[in-house]
RNA sequence: GCCCCAGUGGCGGAAUGGUAGACGCGGCAGACUCAAAAUCUGUUGCCGGCAACGGCGUGCUGGUUCGAGUCCGGCCUGGGGCACCA
C-alpha cells in the first residue's frame, strides 16, 4: 500500500486537520485545569520524560496511553488534572557539554523546545500552564527548602560511606555505572572509598513501606512483591560476641539462632572497624583487607569473586559456652552495611559457610535433622551442599527436639535472659546516598566551615543557584574547579567558608513533581497545601517497569517525608499504577554478529534475506525493545509527519494489552492508518437524515444493528475503565463492520447510521480525538467533542429477547438453539433433546442427567 | 540459588468454569480497472470429505467437574526481578 501524502484527493487530510483541532482545543483552553470544589476529581499523570532531545515509542504509547484515560474521565465528567513537564536534570546534558561544548542548560532547554513540540503535535490534552523543568531554580529552590526541612526533622544525615570511585573521573559511581570493575566511561579501575556523603532515611519508612503495600490495590501484584523483595525484611537476633583476652564484644546478625551450636568460625567484614584495628598491627592483614576493598563492588565482581578469608587470630567465645571459642576470619563474602557486618558461620546448614568451611578446613556439626530422610544432609555435605530446610534440632543441648520455629524462639529468649543481644529485624533496604560529585544536578544548601562544621544554608539565601560560567576541560565537578561560586562566608560565625560541591541524585527532582503540578505557579512555597489537598494523590500513574523500585519507591517514601514535614495531607503518591510494556522490532544481523538497519537488509535472489550493497547473508533476529545499538528504533516524528498523531495513537492501543510488549510492525500501523480513511470516508459520503429527525420504524435487521451499537457502547465504557485498550478498539471496529452493513436507500438504516457514527466519534474520542472531532463536525455535533460527554447506552437496547443457547452432549458440543431470554429450564431441556444432531450423538440411549445454565448451555449426560 | 509472570491459528491477540480463536494483520479467491494502487465482497485452526458432516485441537502430564484455555498437583520452555543479605 502506498504511503500517504498527506493531502491527496479524497483523501483524509491529516496534517490540516490534527494541526487544526491542536489550535481549536487550546483556544477554548479545554484542558486547563482548576480546582472545582465538590466536583470530583481525577489525576491522571504519566512518568515525565528526559529531555534527550526527541521522543521516541516508548514515549508515544505512555502519553497515547495517560492520554485515552484523561479524556475519557473528563467525558465522565471528573475534573482532570493532566500535566507535562522534564526531568532536565542528568548526566546526558554533561556528556554533551564535553563532546560537543554545549552548555548543560542550553542543550536541555533546546532540547525540551523541541521535544514540546513534537508531544504537541500527538495531540495530548495537557495543561500546559503547569508544565515544570526540574533544571530550572524556580523548581530547584523548593527542594533545597525540602532538604533542610528533612535535616530539621532528622531524616538526612551525613555520614562516611564506601562508594565505588572512579579514580580517572575524580567522581562516584553508581552500582549501575561500574562494568566488569572499570568505570564506564573512563575504562579506569574502580576503587572502593570512603567518602562522606548526605543520606536520607528512607529506612525510616521501612516498616511502613512495606506494609502500606497492601493498600495499593490498584498497583500491579508484580510491582509490589518487587518492593516487598526490594525492602527485604528479615526477622533474627543480634547477638554479642565476648573476645578472647579483651573486654570489648563484637555484634553479628543471624536469622538462624537455632543454628548456634552448629558454629564454626566468625567472620568479619574487611571494612569492620575490628579488622581495621587488627590489620594496624599485621601488615598481611592488611594486604588482604586492602585486596578486599579493590573489588568492585559490581554484580561481575561478586559473581567471579572466589570466596576468600584470613585468619586474625583472636577467637570469639561462643554465647552459650564459655570455654567454647571460634576463630574469627576476615572474610571478602561479609558485607559492612547489612546487619553489623559480622556473622557466625554454620557450615552444615548455610552453603556459603559450607563453602569456607570446606576452603578453610574448618569442619561442621549437624544441628537440624529433616523429619523423614535423616541420612540426607550427610550425603548432601559430602556433596558440598548444605542442608537449610526444616527439621528438629539435634546436638543442641537445651535445644534439642525443637523445630526450627520453636529452636529459634528458644535460643532468642535465652540471648536475651543473658542479656547478650535481642531479637530484631533486619532490612535489605538502606538509607538512600543521595550526593553525586556532579555539575548537573540541584546544588545541596549546606556549609563547611572550620569552626561551626557543617551549616544549613539559611532559608532566606535559597535559592542556592547552579551557577552557568563553567567549564568542562577538567575531570570531576566543575563546581569544585569554580574559581569563586564555593567561597562563601560562613552564615554562623561570618569567617571563611567552603560551598558543598555535591549536587542531589536526579531520582531527588522525580520524586516530588507530581505534587508540585497541583500548584506550579507558586514562588514562595513548594506547592499551595489547599491545591495539594485537592488534586492529591495521583489517581492514575503510567509508566515503564523499569522504575518499579527505584523512582516509586524513592517517591513513596518521599510523601511519607512531606507529610511528616507538613507539606502534603497524604502519605501515598500514586493510588493506581500501570506499568506499560515495551516497544520491540525486528532485528537483523550480518554473518559476523554485527547488528544491521533495515533499510540495510534486502530479500535476495533465492528469497532469504541478504544485505543490500554487499549481497551477504543476512539473519532476521527476534523482536526486540527497540535500541540504538541494536538498530531496530523506529523515530515517531516520521509515522506522525506521515499517518499523523491518530494513527499512531491508535496503533499504540489496539494491538496489544499496555502491560505487555508491543511489536512494532508496518503492518499494523498501516491497518490503523486504514481504519481512520475507513472512517473519515464513512461519514463523508453517508447520505444522512438531519440531526434531530425522529426515529422512523426500524426493521428487524437494522434492529440488530443498534442494538450491536448500545451493547457497544456499554462494553467499550468497562473497557476503558478496566485500561482494555485493545478490547476496546476491537469492538468499536466490530460495531463499524455493523455499520457497514446497512443498507442503502432505507430511512431507518439511514437513521441509525447517523446514531451509529454519531456514537463511533464519541468513542474513538480519548483514542483519536482528531478525528473523532473531524467527524463530530461534519455530523454536525455542537461545540467541541473534547468538551462533550460520554455516550450513555440505552438500557432497553441492552437486554436480549431470544438467545442463543449451546446443546452440549457429554460435553462436546452438538447443536446450538435459539430461545426466548430466560426460558425455564424445562423448555430449554425439551427443545435441546429434540434436536436431530443431540438424538443422534445419544445414539439411543437415556440421558443420565441433564445440566441446564439459563441463557447458556445445555449439557446432555448419557 | 530464591521470588514472580507467561506459553492459545502463519502473526498480534479475544474468551465472569459454559459454543475456543472476537478484532486486527497476513494469505487465498473474486469485483472494479487498459493496468496498477486504493476500495469492496467472499474465504481462511488442523485432518478427512464434492458436501452435509465427522475427528483432532489452548506447552507436557495427572486430577477436580455434567463441563477446564480458565481451578489444583507435578514437569518442560521462555521472560522478568533479587542475590555472597548471614
Amino acid at each position: 500500500m502506498s504511503r500517504p501524502d498527506g493531502i491527496s484527493g479524497d483523501r483524509y487530510n491529516v496534517k490540516e486537520t490534527e494541526a487544526r483541532w491542536q489550535k481549536a482545543w487550546e483556544e477554548k483552553r479545554c484542558f486547563e485545569a482548576e480546582i472545582v470544589p465538590g466536583k470530583p476529581k481525577y489525576y491522571v499523570l504519566e512518568m515525565f520524560p528526559y529531555p534527550s532531545g526527541r521522543i521516541h515509542m516508548g514515549h508515544v504509547r505512555n502519553y497515547t496511553l495517560g492520554d485515552v484515560v484523561a479524556r475519557y474521565k473528563r467525558a465522565k465528567g471528573f475534573n482532570v488534572l493532566h500535566p507535562m513537564g522534564w526531568d532536565a536534570f542528568g548526566l546526558p546534558a554533561e556528556n554533551a557539554a564535553i563532546q560537543n561544548n554545549v552548555h548543560p542548560a542550553k542543550w536541555t532547554r533546546e532540547n525540551i523546545a523541541a521535544m514540546r513540540e513534537q508531544l504537541k503535535s500527538m495531540g495530548l490534552s495537557y495543561d500546559w500552564r503547569r508544565e515544570v523543568a526540574t533544571c530550572e531554580p524556580e523548581y530547584y529552590r523548593h527542594e533545597q527548602k525540602m532538604f533542610l526541612d528533612f535535616l530539621k526533622a532528622g531524616l538526612v544525615y551525613r555520614k562516611e560511606s564506601w562508594v565505588n570511585w572512579d579514580p580517572v573521573e575524580n567522581t562516584v559511581l553508581a552500582n549501575e555505572q561500574v562494568i566488569e570493575g572499570r568505570g564506564w566511561r573512563s575504562g579506569a579501575l574502580v576503587e572502593k572509598r570512603l567518602l562522606s556523603q548526605w543520606f536520607l532515611k528512607i529506612t525510616h519508612y521501612a516498616q511502613d513501606l512495606l506494609d502500606s503495600l497492601a493498600t495499593l490495590e490498584r498497583w500491579p501484584e508484580r510491582v509490589r512483591l518487587m518492593q516487598e523483595n526490594w525492602i527485604g525484611r528479615s526477622e533474627g537476633a543480634r547477638l554479642m560476641f565476648d573476645l578472647s583476652g579483651r573486654t570489648d564484644k563484637l555484634e553479628i546478625f543471624t536469622t538462624r539462632p537455632d543454628t548456634l551450636f552448629g558454629a564454626k568460625f566468625v567472620a568479619i567484614a574487611a571494612n569492620h572497624p575490628l579488622a581495621a584495628e587488627l590489620a594496624a598491627g599485621n601488615p598481611a592483614l592488611a594486604e588482604f583487607v586492602a585486596e578486599c576493598n579493590r573489588m568492585g563492588t559490581s554484580e561481575a565482581a561478586i559473581e567471579t569473586a572466589e570466596k576468600k578469608g584470613f585468619d586474625t587470630g583472636l577467637k570469639a567465645v561462643h554465647p552459650f559456652d564459655p570455654a567454647w571459642t571460634l576463630p574469627i576470619y576476615v572474610a571478602n563474602f561479609v558485607l559492612m552495611d547489612y546487619g553489623s557486618g559480622a556473622i557466625f558461620g554454620c557450615p552444615a546448614h548455610d552453603q556459603r559457610d559450607l563453602d569456607f568451611a570446606n576452603k578453610y578446613g574448618l569442619g561442621w556439626t549437624q544441628v537440624v535433622e529433616p523429619a523423614t530422610d535423616k541420612d540426607a544432609v550427610l550425603g548432601a555435605i559430602a556433596k558440598g551442599e548444605a542442608y537449610t530446610g526444616d527439621g528438629k534440632a539435634i546436638n543442641s543441648k537445651f535445644l534439642d527436639g525443637l523445630a526450627v520455629d520453636e529452636a529459634k524462639a528458644e535460643a532468642i529468649r535465652r540471648i536475651e535472659e543473658m542479656g547478650r543481644g535481642e531479637r530484631t529485624i533486619n532490612y535489605r533496604l538502606r538509607d538512600w546516598g543521595v550526593s553525586r560529585q556532579r555539575y548537573w544536578g540541584c546544588p545541596i544548601p549546606v556549609i563547611h566551615c572550620e569552626a561551626c562544621g557543617t551549616v544549613p544554608v539559611p532559608v532566606e539565601q535559597l535559592p542556592v543557584v547552579l551557577p552557568e560560567d563553567v567549564s568542562f576541560d577538567k575531570p570531576g565537578n566543575p563546581l569544585d574547579h569554580h574559581p569563586t561560586w564555593k567561597h562563601v562566608d560562613c552564615p554562623c560565625c561570618g569567617k571563611p567558608a567552603r560551598r558543598e560541591t555535591d549536587t542531589f541524585d536526579t531520582f531527588f527532582e522525580s520524586s516530588w513533581y507530581f505534587a508540585r503540578y497541583t500548584s506550579p505557579d507558586r514562588d514562595d512555597v513548594a506547592f499551595d497545601r489547599q491545591a495539594a489537598d485537592y488534586w492529591m494523590s495521583v489517581d492514575q500513574y503510567i509508566g515503564g517497569i523499569e522504575h518499579a523500585v527505584l523512582h516509586l519507591l524513592y517517591s513513596r517514601f518521599f510523601t511519607r517525608a512531606l507529610k511528616d514535614c507538613g507539606y502534603l495531607g497524604v502519605k501515598e503518591p500514586f493510588a493506581g499504577l500501570l506499568t506499560q510494556g515495551m516497544i520491540c522490532h525486528e532485528t537483523f544481523k550480518s554473518e559476523d554478529g554485527a547488528w544491521l538497519y533495515p533499510t540495510e537488509v534486502i530479500p535476495g535472489p533465492d528469497g532469504k534475506l541478504v544485505h543490500a550493497d554487499s549481497g551477504a547473508p543476512v539473519t532476521g533476529g527476534r523482536s526486540e525493545k527497540m535500541s540504538k545499538s541494536k538498530k531496530n528504533v523506529v523515530d515517531p516524528a516520521g509515522i506522525i509527519d506521515g499517518y499523523g498523531a491518530d494513527t499512531a495513537r491508535l496503533f499504540m492501543l489496539s494491538d496489544s494489552p499496555p502491560e505487555r510488549d508491543l511489536d512494532w510492525t508496518e503492518a499494523g500501523i498501516d491497518g490503523a492508518w486504514r481504519y481512520v480513511n475507513r472512517l473519515w470516508r464513512m461519514v463523508a459520503t453517508a447520505e444522512l437524515p438531519a440531526a434531530g429527525t425522529p426515529m422512523p420504524d426500524l426493521s428487524p435487521e437494522t434492529v440488530k444493528v443498534r442494538r450491536l451499537l448500545h451493547r457497544t457502547i456499554a462494553q467499550v465504557g468497562e473497557d476503558l475503565e478496566r485500561f482494555h485498550f485493545n478490547k476496546a478498539v476491537a469492538r468499536i471496529r466490530e460495531m463499524t463492520n455493523g455499520l457497514g452493513e446497512l443498507s442503502v436507500g432505507d430511512a431507518g438504516a439511514a437513521w441509525v447510521l447517523r446514531e451509529g457514527l454519531e456514537a463511533t466519534a464519541r468513542l474513538i474520542g480519548p483514542m483519536m480525538p482528531h478525528l473523532a472531532e473531524e467527524m463530530w463536525q461534519a455530523l454536525g455535533g455542537s461545540g467541541l467533542l473534547a468538551q462533550a460527554a460520554w455516550p450513555d447506552a440505552d438500557p432497553a437496547l441492552l437486554v436480549e429477547d431470544s438467545v442463543t443457547v449451546a446443546i452440549q452432549v457429554n460435553g462436546k458440543l452438538r447443536a446450538t438453539i435459539e430461545l426466548p431470554k430466560d426460558a425455564d429450564a424445562a423448555l430449554a431441556e425439551q427443545t435441546a433433546l429434540a434436536q436431530p444432531q443431540v438424538i443422534s450423538a445419544m445414539s439411543g440411549k437415556p440421558a443420565r442427567k441433564v445440566v441446564v445454565v439459563p441463557n447458556r448451555i445445555v449439557n446432555v449426560v448419557v
